[in-house]
DNA sequence: AATGCAAATGCAAATCGTTTGCAATAAAAA
DNA sequence: TTTTTATTGCAAACGATTTGCATTTGCATT
């Protein structure tokens, strides 16, 4: 895996090795995904954008995270409703609790959940090839 | 809960006891998510209902749909990609593997799984309202 | 059984998130 | 630099779902 100065993943690299172009738009939609530690979705992440390219389409974001999707560099979430939000991959596997009334998101992991997920499709005679696991709940609210 | 002479759940009257009216469409639609086992979308429900009343519109599929979903005759299923699809509530909760190959739903219980959801979220200070398990596979080949 | 009225319907048009065709532009290969 | 080819921005198309509105219907009331 390419690194770059920073000793960080170069996700320019990655994808030039993969034959797939660096343009403008490309390398500032990349930037604003690998920067941010929430899950905004292709409107967000266009308003994002504008702000550093006047000219960049809300298609070309559409398509980019298609790309970058595909390439395994972000990942796609549709939780309950809303439409797609995307989060940078790469870090390890979790999963996600949305707080219904703010929308928030809380990502975990259960290492538990994940082996007895493998054990059910095991069982039913599949391999899994991805999940989705969402918690939707409240604060609780102390008595 | 109401029950009907063969010892069901009389949706009708559940729904009449709420205020609601009983319409020809809507007594269409129920009699055809309560007796299916799988898990239509809204234009299934409307091609099945279609063959019992050829002008029930797509409309009021939808609009029955949301109305049971509120009163809890239903459930509302968004697996990866395609519509909503329902199925009828009332039977112990499950989570569903979706055949990726096929778009086959089969469905599961963990006891296992929903203790360690609840846990997690009583560690992270929520109260889980409902959640979302899908996991997405292929049947195993065998060697 | 006939009446009255709010609720529900069908239809067409609108909306939302997303994708696509196409001519213009820009990346990278030569 | 020139050439080749992928990528872009824009507008129009898209699939799923919702909505406005005039008409019909369920059903509580006579
Ligand atoms: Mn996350
Ligand atoms: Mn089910
Ligand atoms: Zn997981
Ligand atoms: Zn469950």
């Amino acid at each position: 895996m390419t690194k770059n100065a920073t000793g960080r993943v170069d996700h320019e690299a990655e994808l030039r090795k993969a034959g797939i172009r660096i343009t403008r738009p490309r390398r500032i939609i990349l930037r604003i995904v690998s920067e941010t530690d929430d899950h905004p979705d292709a409107y967000e992440i266009f308003r994002r954008a504008v702000q550093e390219d006047k000219n960049i389409s809300l298609s070309t974001v559409y398509r980019t995270m298609k790309l970058l999707e595909e390439h395994g560099t972000i990942q796609r979430h549709a939780f309950a409703g809303g439409p797609s939000r995307f989060e940078h991959a790469g870090e390890e596997h979790h999963d996600h609790l949305i707080d219904v009334e703010t929308g928030d998101v809380i990502e975990f992991r259960s290492d538990k959940i994940e082996k007895l997920q493998d054990e059910i499709a095991r069982e039913l005679g599949y391999d899994i090839l991805h999940h989705k696991l969402e918690l939707y709940g409240r604060k609780r609210r102390s008595a």
